[in-house]
DNA sequence: CATTGACCTGTCCTG
DNA sequence: GTGTCCAGGTCAATC
């Protein structure tokens, strides 16, 4: 039988303008999140925003606006939860009015927090010239490659996606995170019908309990359950409320937040600086990765192709060049270049 | 200090 | 069907 009281309530729905700033699948499927999934005959992304909105996306025609829909939008306590989008949208990023009979102040308020997590209040353009007067390659690279955000993400899901990300591929640190959201997160929306039940990501006091390492080790997390497990106690047992001492990274400069992230177990460099960069908005912060010393070595420090592997002095000095070169918002760029080295966004 | 392996596991690729 | 290598790093033990 097909329950109707949903369909009752109505959808809150709308589209947003992008000015062209804006490619979905590079954005959402680029290494930076690993829980957007492509629906409806590749045609509509769907995902959690804010780790309580069940929110699809989907590309206009016209490639200035995406519409968005709230999948989950209708559930009673919906205003309940803190979710206040960080920063004010600019003017131009109101939704439009087209579809009537909705109430506008929802309306407002989703197209506001969609609007924040996809960093819409950058204005993409300015960047990508101010980058390409400043660097040749990257200007030859980025007209084929628009439309690369950087999100404002989740601080525990940044966190603990990349402590899995660690020696490890795409396809698995993705079903792994999946595991993490089915086993201790809530359901946020049951019976997508391609994607199942979506849970939330699981809040760090639950992923803090004893029964969760041996648990995760059974799941096949190998030697990240022990890192998941004691990051999550670490972070509870020193700092109380993890939701602050998130803020309290994003305030203090870049190179502390960095270095206070590196005391978690399972956090080196690398993850460190995904996180500064993702969820904290340093965006100075260049996460240096295997591919992106690939793309040092050959595109901009050739001195450093004889060296076999990342060092911490390589590290270093790659991220120095980048933060040189760029400036203040040396990691979108880097996120950039990344973008199109990825095999999938290959011509 | 900078450098070098081991580390869990699923998957792809040979023989 | 087995064996091997490797994948978006980190940690700890040695130069």
């Amino acid at each position: 039988m097909r329950q109707t009281v949903k369909a009752l309530k109505p959808m809150i729905e709308g589209f947003i303008e992008t000015n062209g700033e804006l490619s979905l699948k590079r954005t959402l499927k680029s290494g930076q999140a690993f829980r957007w999934r492509l629906t409806n005959d590749g045609t509509d992304w769907v995902g959690v925003v804010r780790n309580t909105h069940v929110v699809q996306l989907t590309q206009q025609p016209d490639g200035k606006h995406i519409h968005y829909r709230v999948l989950n939008g209708h559930e009673d306590n919906d205003h309940n939860q803190e979710i206040k989008p960080t920063v004010k949208g600019r003017k131009r990023l109101k939704t439009s009015d087209e579809s009537d009979g909705e109430n506008p102040k929802d309306q407002y308020f989703y197209s506001q927090l969609i609007s924040d997590y996809l960093r819409l209040d950058v204005n993409l353009t300015d960047l990508y010239d101010k980058w390409s007067k400043s660097d040749d390659k990257f200007a030859a690279i980025a007209v084929n490659m628009s439309g690369v955000r950087v999100l404002r993400q989740n601080f525990a899901e940044t966190l603990f996606s990349f402590i899995c990300s660690s020696n490890n591929n795409i396809n698995r640190i993705e079903k792994m995170i999946e595991t993490l959201c089915q086993k201790y997160g809530k359901v946020l929306y049951e019976s997508h019908p391609e994607l199942g039940t979506i849970h939330s990501f699981p809040e760090i006091t639950r992923l803090a309990e004893e029964s969760v390492e041996p648990e995760l080790k059974k799941l096949g997390f190998g030697y990240r359950s022990a890192f998941i497990h004691r990051s999550a106690k670490t972070i509870c047992d020193e700092y109380k409320c993890p939701e602050k001492w998130s803020q309290e990274l994003a305030q203090m400069p870049y190179s502390e937040a960095r270095q206070a992230l590196q005391r978690l177990p399972g956090v080196g460099p690398k993850v460190a600086d995904c996180i500064a960069l993702m969820a904290l908005n340093h965006l100075e912060s260049v996460p240096v990765d295997v591919h992106v010393f690939k793309i040092a070595q050959h595109m901009y420090l050739p001195h450093l192709k004889k060296n076999k592997s990342l060092t911490h002095k390589s590290y270093q000095e790659i991220g120095d060049f980048f933060r040189s070169k760029f400036g203040p918002n040396a990691g979108w760029a880097q996120a950039v270049l990344f973008c199109a080295d990825l095999k999938q966004f290959k011509q």
